[in-house]
DNA sequence: GCCGACGATGCAATCGCTTGCAAGGCGATC
DNA sequence: GATCGCCTTGCAAGCGATTGCATCGTCGGC
């Protein structure tokens, strides 16, 4: 059991430079592979040995401080807990580490106090961008004004008629897959599960089924149920109210996958089987939505696409190159065996 | 569609002394809570006026750069991707952000050179911290050597004799609990599907099982199943293997939860059922575990808890507290539907 | 043999903030 | 009314690295 209480200071160049009686800035050129050849090769050499003697490392928050950059992006989700975002944290991570960049991370709780205050946090660190993965309708002024101080991305849940690059699904296309799916397997009777209308994702899958629905002649069970948070519980309470308020639809579309979990979860408790006497469908295809029971039919997002599409851009915008379009990435219908045709 | 190109310049304290023709300094009292109190407060009025009207944040690059602290508190994991970490990310960040520090976050792919490099970019970010949730049996040496630099903690896998910090799972006591279920369920041939050996949470588990397992009389079966990675696909090839080498044992141990859902379904494959034909029980209770098909027997795995204690002891190595012992939390068995008495 | 040029290194300012110390001004004390 | 001391503010160094410019020495050319 080795002591761990002395960290050594770390070196600095104006040690190595005082060791060889050199001065810090021909050090910095030396160890600077872009400078190096202004220095006189075996020079170059002393220094280069006696730096990894030392063990020194390049200080980054000075550097940064220098060039006015800190090779770090801000990733700002609503909730780590919740595994849609572990894709897309995923996607945002490998894309910029194979940069040099590195995501500092936080968590809003779905507050809109707590992201203003995160966006200020990020903007003091002098981050070089930011990802909002949190971004709720009424977010969009406190991003907007924050992306006039440091680049900023809005990602996977998009905002409207925002000043900001957004990258996102094709969230309507998604519905209207799910639409498609529940008129081909014969039903009439359909209602869906609604995620909060504060995160677009949800109003704009709702809109394309809605719209595919009634194409298809599909009718819309009336309670509009909308849950508070897209969570496993609330997918269940809104599932009991759909029982409990006269005749059952046959299928029913839930926002995201959480909620179709709860809502079998409720119909199961209730003796009902999925698919038989209900079909349900999700969406994401989070991690393991493959493996639940039963198997989710669902529409896959693009998770980890998203992420590193958002990592690409925010690392662009910080590199100053000028702003592009949005992104719009395809969701991806998923059948599995959570759906069926009706009885009889 | 605002132009979002031109970024303003952040103000600074010169700015604000500038404009009122004061010192940078007393700014800095003036804005400094602790030191506010040094400042006339007419002049703090004007000065704490100007600054929101200039939208002043401080430079936190800056005053790190002076303090020789950043705030920031690397963590870095093996695999993002999987569900595992999820609840330990969550954990680490609720209890960093509560104390204003941030997490950076990276990702090593199991590899050690990556580990190394890593490691060795987060020394040189000055971060105050860093917690390790990568570790692997080889990679000891080289944590050692970073914590002689960076105060270090190594979390959720653990090291033995190792100099630092060491948040854990009492891993052999979830192996036990599992063999005791396994005896108390009447089962008398049993198998295990190891992790990867180098992560030593598994050969814990493994120590535990097989110890309580031979206490109880129960037989393991001979070959011994080594999985590459501890993914969903190894654990199907291993299920696959043992279903191909002589007489099935009645149990399952996998050694995680991801290996244990490609055991299911690899006995599905060949028609087996679970858990009428094959108990097969994992370990951690990731997330939805409890929703698979079947609704999976395993041991909980108290991720949230590990990383809101790794991020604990970090922030206290940071602020230089003495180190004081590892923590070790207890696992909890949770019984569900995967695991059955064997058939007659 | 002298001068210009170039190659190698040093110097000093700078990024933005903090902080010990100095200094100026004022009221209080004797 | 002079002195002491406190209250407020200014000054300057320094955190560690970068970089334009200055400097010094040497080499080559004529």
């Amino acid at each position: 059991m080795t002591d761990t209480g002395g960290q050594r200071r770390n070196a600095t160049l104006a040690d190595i430079a005082a060791e060889l009686d050199l001065h810090p800035s021909t050090v910095s050129r030396a160890l600077d592979p872009a400078k190096a050849a202004m220095v006189k090769a075996p020079t170059r050499r002393r220094i280069v040995e006696t730096a990894d003697r030392l063990g020194y490392r390049p200080n980054l928050a000075a550097k940064g401080l220098k060039e006015g950059r800190t090779a770090t992006i801000a990733v700002i989700a609503a909730d780590l807990g919740n595994p849609w975002v572990t894709p897309i944290i995923h996607g945002l991570t490998s894309r910029m580490t194979s940069s040099g960049s590195v995501p500092v991370i936080a968590e809003t709780g779905d507050d809109s106090s707590t992201l203003a205050a995160l966006l200020d946090h990020m903007v003091a660190r002098r981050v070089d961008a930011i990802v909002v993965l949190a971004a709720r309708r009424a977010d969009r002024e406190i991003i907007e004004a924050t992306s006039r101080l440091v680049p900023t991305v809005v990602a996977a849940r998009p905002l409207e008629d925002i000043g900001v690059p957004v990258v996102r699904e094709r969230s309507r296309l998604g519905g209207r897959l799910l639409a498609e799916h529940f008129a081909e397997l014969g039903h009439r009777r359909v209602a869906q599960l609604r995620g909060p209308e504060e995160v677009l994702n949800f109003p704009n899958r709702a809109e394309g089924f809605s719209a595919r629905a009634s194409e298809m002649g599909l009718e819309e069970a009336t309670p509009r149920l909308v849950a508070a948070r897209p969570t496993i519980d609330e997918g269940s309470r809104l599932m009991d109210e759909l029982l409990d308020r006269g005749p059952l639809p046959t299928a029913v579309f839930a926002h995201n996958d959480l909620l179709a979990v709860g809502a079998v979860a409720a119909l199961r408790r209730r003796a009902q089987s999925v698919p038989d006497d209900v079909s349900v469908a999700g969406y994401n295809d989070m991690p393991l939505t493959e493996h639940l029971d039963p198997a989710l039919t669902t529409v896959r997002f693009p998770g980890w696409q998203v992420g590193h599409e958002a990592a690409t851009v925010a690392l662009s915008l910080a590199a100053g190159e000028p702003r592009f379009g949005d992104v719009a990435l395809d969701p991806e219908f998923v059948p599995r065996r959570s759906t069926a045709p009706p009885r009889e």
